[in-house]
DNA sequence: TTGCTTTCTGATAGCGCTACCAATTAGTCT
DNA sequence: AGACTAATTGGTAGCGCTATCAGAAAGCAA
């Protein structure tokens, strides 16, 4: 009876399992898993020792089967709405990316502009086909779809909202700091007069932005006047229009400190459009260094937000939420902050002389 | 021995299993993974009563189990390389949406600029993961790729090639009429002098659009002089040094039509530098109709080329030659063409009077 | 040392599906 | 009808991993 000369039929090519490691460590594939999981039941020795025949075959957790025995289903849902194009890709490569090494599937939904009582709805649908959720901006500051999600108990990761809030866990920068140093330093090339425009209301990141921007201005003695500050909503149009009426007035600004880098890009086009040279007349600078700012001409001075590797970084808080869930552990929120960083291109310069 | 009683423990919320499919369709599992795999061994009744049950159960497959017990995993393929962003998102909108509803696994992979060897063998590393391959542009052109793929025997979808080729699979859209529908609308407005920008050279597509382009002219009666084609690379920084070019020209064309919507977006910016008004002095159109093509002011009239769908019909595509490979059909390479439409929008209009 | 609790580790039994082969049935040919 | 082949169908055994619980080891008090 060979009933055992099957057993190497069916094995896929070359991956290393879990029996093979846990055979080299001497220990049970059980523990094995332990380690491979993070679980803390392990004896130091042990987890040496395991964690060594991991390096040296080089072995890495087939996802397939993990989630199969885990019978967790890693369905992730990723809702946006109306983002910019370049954020989304970034979001979306960053994402997909980690997904696709940890065996997640990403699932991605489009809410526009719902009513609350759809989304509370649309929220409610998704949380019985769905792990787990990701909300990039705007999505990330609604409650409705927060308080729905967190009633269902489907863990929820907030990207690039403004503030940490009590009871989403997120990922993000420090809008406000980013948003000063950039104010410093327009301010520390000489400029006076900026003008700010402002990013969509119902972001909290926009409001952190703008308090930065102030704050930092008034701490240089700068009362910044409200007519250099307009209302954009992230889009290249709204900073057209930003643009035109921070350019039309009788003294205008020698900086502008757009919110996003579309819109800085708006500036650039409208300034151009009025035959003023940039940076040479006037500096523009953006905030979220997303392709937008490499493409234009000249080339924007902005924050770099690290996009992709935050929407990784937010699956992987996600994942790991998912798990502990069914180990039941509270999983208190997480504020996971990154670093920000300022990049000098070519949009920005001292004021002109004249000014 | 209360063995049995654990069966249902670690069962999933309520995931419908392919048993009990097989319990309702009175059949054994055996043969509803026949069916959900298209198998054709299987009684046409049969088939039927199995059918019934799946959709009476809303029964989908669980596809780490599928990939764990060894059938091909469903991984496919998108590699990218240097796209516009606005096109990669719409892609990828396109694509993701199609794979999570149909289980299947979207793996991003960046190749940037291989030099063919590396390529080579990038391409049999990847064959070894993944059951299928979709190559956007501009890969879509590598027979590199193609043929190391080929050689693997892994399915391959080209989108947006410029031309069928005997041996991939393509989905598409006619590149030569739209650009020819293109230049008659302009020819139409009154143009004479039309500036071309030319798409990157190792595109098919640019060709493609190119030969549209001239042919309408010379059938207009207008031998286009070569002076007003610029060479481009389907990047905004390549449309602003064409467009530099062109205008510079003592007689600069009345009218530019760019290869596509971010080097027409670039025209508009040189143009508006330079003072000129758009549509009144110059007349700019594009291709593809990505969101570049809204975004800008004045709004771009464009080619409309279905990005999302096509990625959408491209994994369709791809699922069906992997399910079929299984079976051992031959599989012969499919061209699917897809409608473009011309979108009239504000960047276009009669030549200025005095031209 | 014994008796008992607290770690740590291992054995077993699946997760949902398909490969493989055996068994059954239908179909064909003398 | 009987013999034999081809077409369907079912049974069994995993795929690689983890949940669960039992057993072993270690720690600790008495």
């Amino acid at each position: 009876m060979p009933v055992t000369l099957r057993r190497t039929r069916r094995r896929r090519g070359s991956a290393v399992t879990i029996h093979e490691v846990a055979r080299k460590a001497g220990v049970s594939p059980m523990t094995v898993s332990r380690v491979t999981n993070g679980e803390d039941n392990v004896r130091e020795a042990t987890r040496d020792l395991v964690m060594k025949a991991i390096r040296e075959l080089n072995y890495s957790p087939n996802p397939a089967a993990r989630s199969l025995a885990g019978a967790q289903s890693t369905r992730i849902a990723m809702i946006y709405s109306n983002p910019s194009v370049a954020y989304l890709s970034e979001l979306l490569v960053g994402a997909l990316d980690k997904a696709s090494k940890t065996a997640a599937q990403l699932v991605l939904e489009k809410w526009d502009e719902l009513k609350p009582a759809a989304e509370r709805a649309a929220a409610r649908k998704l949380a019985q086909s769905v792990a787990g959720v990701i909300l990039p901006p705007p999505l990330c500051e609604s409650d409705v779809i927060a308080s729905e999600l967190a009633a269902a108990d489907i863990p929820v990761i907030a990207i690039a909202t403004g503030r940490f809030r009590a009871n989403v866990s997120c990922v993000r920068i420090d809008d406000f700091r980013a948003a000063s140093e950039m104010t410093a330093h327009l301010l520390s090339l000489g400029h006076q007069r900026i003008g700010f425009i402002k990013g969509h209301p119902n972001q909290t990141a926009s409001a952190q932005r703008f308090a930065g921007f102030e704050t930092t201005m008034e701490a240089a003695g700068l009362t910044p006047n409200p007519a250099y500050v307009q209302q954009g909503y992230f889009t290249y149009r709204s900073g057209l229009e930003a643009a035109e009426a921070l350019l039309d007035r009788k003294r205008p600004p020698t900086a502008i400190f757009a919110s996003n880098d579309d819109m800085a890009a708006a500036v650039i086009s409208v300034a151009h459009r009025r035959g003023m040279d940039v940076p040479g007349d006037l500096s523009v600078v953006g905030f979220d260094d997303t392709v937008t700012a490499t493409t234009v001409w000249p080339e924007l001075t902005t924050i770099r937000q690290p996009i992709a590797a935050m929407a990784d970084a937010a699956l992987n808080l996600l994942l790991r939420k998912i798990r502990h869930k069914k180990v039941g552990e509270p999983a208190e929120p997480v504020d996971h902050l990154f670093a920000h960083e300022l990049v000098k291109r070519a949009s920005d310069g001292p004021p002109p002389k004249d000014a």
